[in-house]
DNA sequence: GCCATCTGTGCAATCGATTGTCCTAAATTT
DNA sequence: AAATTTAGGACAATCGATTGCACAGATGGC
């Protein structure tokens, strides 16, 4: 009675039968007389009984949650990813606790010790822009906790991954804007510690190479996905002696202040410089002009990524890889032929 | 040894002492030997222990794991307040459960099922689209578990609660309409059932008053948030034979697509239709022109939420109400005079 | 009619902590 | 030196479930 619920034990003196009875005949799998089960049964609902899960935590030595470590739920991809995560993981009756790094190592590392000592079940991981190493992960791997790394995952760990190809659409991208005729690209690219980020860069200069356009330091500019300095290389992008034609985003809300900035000094777009974005926020279709942009399918990838893990929880010990394919699609800041 | 971790039995044991002294010892509230104490710190530090949290769970019948439920992640609103949330939750020790209603009734009340039988503490609740009745919550109360809601709060129960002042903004953006030469203003307003809908509603018809303008029926929009009507309602707004001058939306995504179809409908923002949003996005100032809108302060409305709940959690039962004011930002989209 | 089998149920250990009660030996008082 | 206090620690119950083992009574075989 103490927390206003009533218990196993509580049947058990009503029908004055012992718990263990209760508990059989509860768990409907052993021999239990037809009457008492049905007498337990009974009063179970009638008395809407409800097993406390603190006590199968603790007997079970599982939870029943995953937890999920993600840099930021204000990222809109991360918050699609969620929705994807939330709905595989209640469907099989698992709860969800989310964790956000806000993309520092230290957070990240600090949020996977608390997840540990929650005792949750397995963690869903996309790791922070500072993350360049895995021994933190190593700790629950040890324990027998599953890791799927989703995303912007880790190649060095062999876990289930759920990833995108992003060395493929970023030549492809890149291929596209030559197609339009562009000669002189830019890119925004993330850091490079990131896995993604590297395969980008990479498949966007091998975009290059494979046209024979040089590939230019300058034209490279390093960002950490904090808003803020955007103003500040567009600037710096557009007032090179050799202007950039076009410039592939590291993502559409960066895309979309690039293009205020553009604007600002009088320069047409996609006329004097093509823009690509990434993620393909619904909003790409309301800005002037549309921007083109890369879909992710970040709802699928979470999704994807909750069914693996619970697959690993299950007991399947095959770390298994599944590749999200993304999708350039084009509007108008880049079309300038055909 | 079961799930790898040591535990105060094995202390006990490799010491040749009961596990109450090693408990005793190691919450340091009580008489124990220095000497003993000192070994059992040591040891535990050697072995790296750390206790049990579902043994503790259980004992203590709580979890330190808060639930949040809220309509989506997706809604850069609730995105924000999770990581204010997120952020006094977790320096004050405690996890945080996170559950999406998106914008219905029957999930809200199945989530809120989920983490109660998840034993949280507290609960912070933004109510769902649908949300027109209590009794959900009632059931938690009942058991003592403290609920705090922010922003789409419900009046009836007698809880803690942080809120925004619709109302008056809503009052205030309709004046700043006014004083721009607005003489017909429509307004996109969310669910009726919702407490924040109608106080914006409320505030909109009010000012219009005040300066005798008519409260026109066609000039009130329905919405539930759900995107893909944009467009359509926009359409017939603008299509009325007393065209509106003035459109109040209800979040700055809409207010954006609304600017797109308006555009191209040959009409000019803010000449022929000046448009106000909500939520002061990031994007506010770079679409164009770019728009107006009122600032939420969402990441402080969840830490002061989550203040609340952990004010009432730890034992403090007054329930308190925590009004957070929000700001009319005004940019070029309702710019017409001065 | 005796032993073996089967059915249904209870007892008690277990998961890993906390905590009230009690016991022993040393220290203090008189 | 006897009596009393006190410190330090052990024992066991508790939180609410699950589950191996034992045991009683009924049934069946020979």
């Amino acid at each position: 009675m103490s927390s206003g619920s009533i218990t196993i034990n509580d049947i058990a003196k009503m029908l004055g039968i012992s718990k263990s009875t209760v508990s059989r005949a509860l768990s409907e799998h052993s021999d239990v007389n037809a009457e008492t089960r049905h007498k337990v049964l009974e009063l179970a609902r009638k008395l809407n009984y409800t097993p406390n899960a603190l006590a199968l935590n603790l007997k079970q030595q599982r939870t029943n949650t995953i937890g999920v470590l993600i840099p930021e739920t204000v990222n809109r991809f991360f918050a699609k990813a969620i929705g994807g995560i939330q709905r595989v993981a209640n469907l099989a009756g698992y709860n969800v606790m989310i964790c956000q790094s806000d993309e520092s190592f230290v957070t990240e590392r600090s949020n996977l010790r608390s997840l540990l000592t929650a005792h949750v079940d397995g963690v869903l991981v996309s790791v922070s822009a500072e993350t360049d190493r895995t021994d933190h992960f190593q700790v629950l791997l040890d324990k027998n906790i599953p890791i799927v790394f989703f995303d912007r995952i880790s190649e060095e760990l062999n876990t289930s991954r759920v990833y995108t190809d992003n060395y493929e659409i970023a030549f492809e991208g890149t291929e596209h804007l030559i197609s339009q005729g562009c000669q002189r690209i830019a890119i925004v690219a993330g850091p490079q510690n990131l896995y993604n980020s590297r395969n980008r860069l990479k498949g966007y200069m091998d975009a290059l190479r494979k046209h024979n356009l040089p590939v230019k330091e300058n034209y490279i500019v390093q960002s950490h996905f904090r808003a803020g300095s955007v103003e500040d290389y567009t600037r710096d992008l557009i007032n090179l002696p050799q202007r950039p034609d076009a410039i592939f985003a590291i993502n559409d809300f960066a895309a979309i202040e690039m293009m205020h900035v553009i604007k600002k000094n009088g320069l047409r777009i996609p006329q004097d410089i093509a823009i690509l974005g990434f993620n393909n926020e619904t909003i790409c279709r309301f800005v002037e002009p549309a921007l083109t942009s890369i879909d992710m399918s970040a709802y699928d990838m979470g999704s994807e990524a909750a069914a693996l893990l619970l697959d690993q929880i299950k007991g399947n010990r095959e770390p298994q890889k599944k590749l999200i394919k993304s999708r350039l699609v084009i509007r108008e800041s880049t079309h300038l032929k055909g």
